[in-house]
DNA sequence: TGGCTTAGTTTTGCATACAAAATGGCTTTG
DNA sequence: CAAAGCCATTTTGTATGCAAAACTAAGCCA
């Protein structure tokens, strides 16, 4: 028999069953609080109650549903002040993920970034905005590998995995995408520096445009469904 | 009837199984690698599997058990490598934390963590190790609530509770002891300044000593254990 | 009309039953 | 004696059944 087999021992039924509601919760196909129906769930997924109940309480820890007691689970839907907090963690994520892939990044893992950060240019020339999302997460995910440290960028992803189910990709606005751009070529710039302090003040900044256009987004979204400008309920107020 | 009785909804069984579960690992009543057999389990807690499994499912996707396919689930132990990158996650978190409450920290807020400080004192001055690390934490606990972000918070607690299951409380050294107390005093003379940068850079400070001494710890456990002083298996070999 | 009650249905939570895989010890064989 | 194979037992994984809680909606009464 080969030596290769070593793994790949076909992953049990609630592992698999949470990596597919992953999926569809962070693109979208549940919608932010959806209720989860168990009996649904159950027969488009062909799987019984118990490895999906199992695949819920993981999601439930990880963030991204909200358990409610005898009444099932429901996706969760973050609040403006949910988002502006999960900023702030991302941002120091990044930031710190960044300063420390300035310290340790290889020469071909720079090589390899330098060639994506030019797709991503194609893809930004072209307006082409899925394939500019796709190559800028595939950017900050290699450096969060440069970073070389895997409880970082476990943390990094659980966070970020929270937001990503907001969606929010569509219409970036001409100036904010400039500025993005700019900020990825300062990026690079650092990274080739090994500038481990501008590698943390870009991000920072990066982060901060980033928020600042999904915070946009929400706001616009809200007034469209909602005829009153005024924030929605469920809202917490919070710091100005 | 009372309106006050809005919640207290008592837990669901699989909640309050996390909860016992959660805290018998962090405490270390469940050995880091220890094997988590269901049916011993389900005796010690008096309840069937179902509750059970899905608490373990909800701890794997915290991080603090391990899911062997087929083979059930134990007790995280962190290697050397794994510690180091939490510590480095946590000095990150703490950094952020300290800086927001700096910026955002009430007169009240102060006042309490200065008393909480005085009472630390007095726990150190006696030399009292356990009243030392609950003051400790408490401090902690503080900052985080002056920091204003509950997503931080979540995330710093779900970090810290790996490192806590690892319960290095003992024989904290003189000198490094000394250190960390005087770290403590900078710390409130920033919080009083509302100096979010000597915050920052006091708390890294002071998560680099407590790495140390976590990690001397384990060195000096591993030594008593194994007679050979080399890495132990399954230990990564991971930069210098 | 409007709010409350209440019976019926649905849905969740937990326990149990059954199937598949792993573990441990024994034997067998080279 | 060591290693491999095999069987009995244990343990995990999944499905199903039952009880309790929540939702629905029709009926009732002020």
């Amino acid at each position: 028999m080969s030596a290769e087999i070593i793994q790949i021992p076909k992953a049990s039924l609630h592992e698999q069953v949470a990596h597919r509601l992953r999926q569809m919760l962070v693109e979208g196909r549940i919608a932010p609080g959806a209720k989860l129906n168990e009996r649904t769930l159950c027969e488009l997924l062909s799987v019984s109650r118990t490895p999906l109940r199992e695949a819920i309480k993981m999601l439930a820890a990880e963030g991204l549903v909200e358990l409610l007691p005898n009444r099932g689970a429901i996706a969760v839907a973050l609040t403006e002040a949910d988002v502006l907090d999960t900023f702030e963690v991302m941002a120091g994520l990044e930031a710190q993920s960044g300063e420390l892939a300035a310290r340790r990044i290889t020469g071909t893992e720079l090589t390899e970034i330098k060639a994506l950060h030019f797709e991503m240019m194609a893809a930004y020339t072209r307006r082409d905005l899925s394939g500019y999302y796709r190559l800028n997460a595939q950017i900050h995910q290699a450096i969060n590998t440069a970073a070389r440290n895997p409880v970082l960028s476990a943390t990094y992803n659980r966070v970020n995995a929270r937001l990503q189910a907001l969606r929010f990709r569509s219409n970036q606005d001409g100036d904010k995408w400039t500025a993005a751009v700019r900020e990825h070529e300062q990026m690079v710039a650092a990274l080739e520096a090994r500038d481990p302090q501008a590698m943390r003040t870009v991000l920072l900044a990066h982060l901060a445009n980033k928020r600042d256009v999904v915070i946009a987004q929400i706001r616009e979204q809200r007034a469209a469904v909602a005829p009153t400008p005024s924030p929605a309920p469920g809202t917490r107020a919070r710091r100005a």
